[in-house]
DNA sequence: CAGAATCCTTGCCGATACTG
DNA sequence: CAGTATCGGCAAGGATTCTG
């Protein structure tokens, strides 16, 4: 069985970035997974996110919503009314991202207790 | 079934911390994931983490140390000899930690072409 | 060897104002 | 409504130095 690490390595070898570490950088910013996370239930409108997210900016509502585009996470659909209306949905891809996460999110609940435990002891 | 919504959102009460951001937010950074990565197979000292990590400063090797150790994902042993030896290991927790890891694992290395190729679209 | 302390650069991100 | 553009504060993190 491979060890975790071969998989995380920053360089490998040379030019090829390590596909963990690219995936996290996407998620592991403050508001990814929360937006992928708003879009779960459905197609969003760009101020129904900001409403629903309530302490994110414009700017990195917006931002964030361009790089998981870029991305292939979610897909933007614009309708040409006025006033204008975009939607958001997710991709495939974007949903299976959602598959692996709520492993962690399981376990994230179950032992955050011990965290706060371990942090209170220290 | 809970939607991932539920689980994400920060403030669905006031002072409670969401656990998921809480969890993101310690092995989001840059370093965190790969340090436990680098322990998985087994205890590592600091000059030992150091080399085979190569492009992590002693700073943020330190810093990230301690702040697992505090939250209880690495154990640190202090052996009072000359010069002096550090010994860091995976507690249960850190290696419970890896199991759901592995899937997020698994799922970057088996659509992260996909991404490239998206970015490459856009 | 294992780290703590210091300095300094970088860029993230919030707030705000502006546009089609 | 759905953004973009601009400014500015602040904190993450690298490089280096110092100590037990």
């Amino acid at each position: 069985m491979k060890s975790v690490l071969d998989q995380i390595r920053p360089d490998n070898d040379q030019a090829n970035t390590c596909p963990i570490r690219d995936v996290l950088d996407r998620i592991g910013d403050q508001w990814s997974l929360l937006v992928l996370a708003t879009l779960d239930p459905g197609v969003k409108r760009f101020s129904q996110l900001e409403r629903e997210i309530g302490d994110i900016s414009k700017q990195m509502l917006s931002k964030t919503l361009r790089r998981l585009e870029q991305d292939g996470f979610v897909a933007r659909e614009v309708h040409a009314e006025v006033p204008p209306r975009v939607e958001y949905r997710l991709t495939a891809l974007g949903r299976s991202f959602l598959e692996p996460m709520r492993g962690l999110i399981r376990w994230a609940e179950a032992n955050q207790a011990a965290i706060v435990a371990a942090r209170r002891r220290a």
